[in-house]
DNA sequence: CTAGGCGTGTGGTCCAACCACATCAAGTAG
DNA sequence: CTACTTGATGTGGTTGGACCACACGCCTAG
């Protein structure tokens, strides 16, 4: 076994057994290598692997912003991860939006209208009548459908949906441009959003998961993007 | 920005870009390093996060099996970041398991008969009706949940049904000693299977989908975990 | 009492060296 | 000529030390 393998194995060994929780701070990357007895390269790599897996966040300087402290950040690993491996042409973009619209129509069947997530989704609702910008509107669009998955309570299911977004951000971002009328297209957008979060409040989970498909599918391919191409 | 980064950065490029395939080989860490005009420290950085997000391996000594190529494991990357924030009490085991539910049911009902994965899985079946020891019983049991998702076609949920499966395995292996007859539960499973196999075989893919949530509910409640504990 | 500077500790980066390993080529014994 | 040994070569793995930039907080001069 590799040394920094080592180190990441009692880093996770401290996480499960509570002695380091989110927000903790990590002893210092000198201390940790002799506390180890390894070199610091390899507890700097340990770390590295965990920054970028979004369950640590290295600060310099001091005070409370700087060290080495637990965070808990899933949709960022399974984010970098999904994209990276599309960028190798192994994960194929179609079953990204597949795998997209079977999360989120499974999060609006069972999203609770009380949930403060879809409060959270209306308010963005209210924003995006009034943004004439491109950019802006497909920024609230993103955070309106992480509220609607977040509104269903399931940790997981909303930090894939997370990670798959940004998975294909930049590929979604090339896709507007194929659009004919981008005007009519966004108040359409607007439209169905409204009726999913009908949907929801009356709780009517089946028509919501139904028109969140359709919604997704619609808008892929009307940006040029069979929905099985 | 990060030293560390910009060569993630780099690598990234060379992968989407078409310059880094699968199976491709990395230049050396020192001739990168000097290519880049960084430290090797920084190279072997970027390499690590690459590493741990199945992206490459890395290999010593010299040959075809050395030095640092593309690989595609995304399971890997994606098991151990939720296996981590599963440590972290971030992402309930709960959560896991409803998720698992969601992707395996729509995986029976989109799997095709004809896919040489479902042969796969009938074969495995036939494994384990001649097998008495538990721990390869639940091996076969977890390839067979697997090829049921590989059977749908789409290389993501596949990946993240692999990944959710070995984020908790850990915890699934504990569960099986809350059970009171391991032999009964193990024919009962048998036929489960089965069952699920000749609905997707018959092309009732509701049929199917329900058979594995039962199947999967069912297994959880009787190791002394409700479904929705 | 205030404002500036300096000490201290943090991660960030780089370098030089050494190790273990695996292969391959040259050389040697048969 | 064959077969084995042996060394050269190149790979990642690991280490220790050094220096940098940064941010806070004490401590001193005004």
């Amino acid at each position: 076994m590799r040394t920094h393998q080592l180190v990441l194995q009692w880093i996770e060994g401290q996480l499960s057994s509570g002695q380091l929780a989110l927000g903790g701070r990590l002893p210092a990357e000198r201390s940790l290598a002799e506390q180890l007895q390894v070199s610091r390269t390899s507890v700097r790599e340990a770390i590295r692997v965990l920054e970028a897996m979004g369950v640590l966040r290295a600060g310099v300087g001091s005070g409370p912003e700087s060290g080495t402290v637990v965070i808990a950040d899933p949709t960022a690993a399974l984010g970098s991860a999904l994209r990276l491996h599309v960028a190798t042409s192994h994960l194929p973009v179609k079953d990204i939006v597949e795998t997209r619209v079977l999360l989120e129509s499974w999060a609006a069947s069972r999203a609770r209208p009380e949930s403060p997530a879809l409060a959270e989704a209306a308010r963005l609702l209210e924003q995006m009548d009034s943004c004439a910008e491109t950019e802006a509107f497909l920024a609230l669009d993103v955070r309106f459908h992480l509220a609607l998955a977040d509104a269903a309570g399931n940790a997981v299911v909303s930090a894939m949906m997370g990670s798959l977004r940004e998975a294909i951000q930049d590929y979604a971002g090339r896709l507007t441009g194929n659009l004919p009328d981008w005007g009519a297209t966004a108040a359409r957008l607007r439209a169905e959003h409204r009726a999913i979060l009908a949907a929801i409040s009356s709780h009517d989970g089946g028509r919501a998961a139904q028109l969140v498909a359709d919604h997704i599918g619609g808008y892929y391919a009307e940006a040029g993007l069979g929905p099985r191409t």
